[in-house]
RNA sequence: GCGAAUGUGGUGAAGAGGUUUAACACAACCGGCUGUGAACCGGUCACGCGUGGGUUCGAUUCCCAUCAUUCGCCCCA
């Protein structure tokens, strides 16, 4: 047997139910702030990656799926999306329109990591980027979208961690306080560490290495950096985010791995002890020069990205599992006889609009009740040969598991009327 | 990339170098029973114990390798 790539899965079932009715509630409510839907390549240029996400981030240094194509091209398989919406944006000159720029996307992306809980190396997130315009209310209203999104899926208790990494000149500042820091120690710090000196001297910070954790304690801390605006850009989001009622907390550690973040950055975890081993569900932040970077004018952006295995598992996880994937009617034929019948009773109620099927074949009774029951069909409809010589047909009620007949010509009328009702119940 | 655990039917799994025809349970399917999902009774359901080697008279059981899965680290969605 074939076996899939190591990584990659198949989304059926629940988990697929739950992945749409994320990604729905992400998509509608993304909408309402103006955000229209941008489909971009899962095939890039390395170089896109390389300068847009940055090559000191663990991404693009040891995580991309890249090789030569048959013009021998480099080609990436998207890390992350956000570096090709950048791009689209420059190709397409979408920023002669009305600035800022609203996407929202969604797709899979590729990462060469060990799997594990909520990670696969293909995996698939919701996006949205609002580009060209620059402003704490933009910044924040990316993370009122998110939370309104995960509220309106019924999440409580979710941990909305941010900080900020201020701008250029802050970064610049601390950069260089930090290599002052780390210069005098480096002879004895881990090998990742001495490359991050020089790539970037923020993600020494991250080390796991015990000696390099103490001696990180013991390191300037960004905030004492932040220049005048960047500190009073970063209290103006947070009094929108007070405004707004979202819950955050300042997470001083919170540095996100792709290159191209300054300023406001935040990462959305769930709360619950299953959650807390998925990691981020959703993390995003703001950039300044990511356009610039990859050869476009200079103009700002913010945007998160939200993990849909990892959602759909806090959302599976939590019972938050509407499902509405269940037939309206299943068709019972009683005997060999019945069955013609019974499949175009099954045909007319399609036609109506309902969610109809019946067994392959006719089936013992019982049987065909526990594949009702399966295929969670909300009328059981049973048709025999009585009914067939009267015109009716018994409907039983899988709820309340009462049963009436009725005739097969107002068949179309009683579905409407029970459906009717249910709406208005739900 | 590093570390750890685990691989026996659709599922949960027992077993231990040779009476194991791979137990038991659940699910499924068939029948008892064509007219209402239960219960009950009977029956069916692994030519094989991840894969490839090795040890052995003999290996699902021991050894090695390999692959896969899961978890942790790193990093993140």
């Amino acid at each position: 047997m074939i076996s899939p790539v190591k990584g990659t899965h198949d989304i059926y079932g629940l988990e697929e139910e739950a992945m749409k009715e994320v990604e729905e509630a992400f998509e509608g409510i993304a909408s309402l702030f103006g955000y229209r839907r941008i489909i971009v390549p899962t095939l890039e240029s390395t170089e896109l990656f390389d300068r847009g996400t940055g090559e000191s981030s663990d991404v693009v240094r040891k995580e991309m799926y890249t090789f030569e194509d048959k013009g021998g091209r480099s080609l990436t398989l998207r890390p992350e999306l956000t570096a090709g919406v950048a791009r689209a944006v420059l190709t397409n000159k979408l920023y002669t329109g009305d600035l800022p720029l609203k996407y929202y996307y969604d797709g899979s992306a590729f990462r060469y990591e060990r799997p594990q809980a909520g990670r696969y190396r293909e995996f698939h997130t919701f996006g949205l980027e609002c580009i060209g315009e620059d402003t704490a209310y933009l910044d924040a209203e990316t993370v009122i979208l998110a939370t309104m999104a995960l509220g309106y899926l019924g999440f409580k208790d979710l941990r909305v961690k941010v900080n900020s990494l201020g701008d250029k000149e802050s970064r610049l500042a601390y950069r260089e306080a930090l290599k002052n820091y780390f210069a005098p120690h480096l002879e004895n710090m881990c090998e990742d560490c001495k490359e991050r000196f020089k790539l970037n001297p923020l993600r020494i910070l991250d080390c796991k290495v015990e000696a390099d954790q103490e001696l990180a304690k013991g390191a300037p801390r960004l905030s004492q950096f932040l220049s005048k605006d960047a500190e009073r850009r970063f209290y103006d989001v947070l009094s929108i985010l007070n405004a707004y009622e979202i819950d955050y907390e300042i997470d001083e550690g919170l540095v996100r791995g792709l290159d191209y973040y300054s300023g406001f950055v935040y990462e959305i975890h769930a709360s619950s002890p299953k959650g807390a081993a998925l990691g981020a569900l959703l993390g995003g932040g703001h950039y300044d020069s990511l356009l610039e970077t990859i050869g476009g004018p200079s103009l700002p952006g913010v945007g998160f990205g939200a993990g849909l295995e990892r959602i759909a598992k806090a959302y599976l996880d939590s019972g938050l599992l509407h499902s509405n994937a269940g037939l309206d009617c299943y068709v019972v034929p009683l005997g060999e006889e019945s069955y013609e019948d019974a499949f175009g009773l099954v045909s007319q109620i399609r036609s109506l609009g309902y969610k109809a099927d019946l067994p392959p074949r006719a089936v013992k009774l019982t049987a065909a009740f526990k594949r009702a029951e399966r295929a969670g069909a909300r009328f059981v409809l049973i048709l025999g040969e009585n009914e067939r010589e009267a015109g009716k047909v018994q409907i039983k009620d899988q709820r309340t598991k009462s049963q009436e007949e009725v005739l097969i010509e107002d068949l179309a009328e009683y579905l409407d009327e029970r459906m009717m009702e249910d709406e208005d119940h739900a």
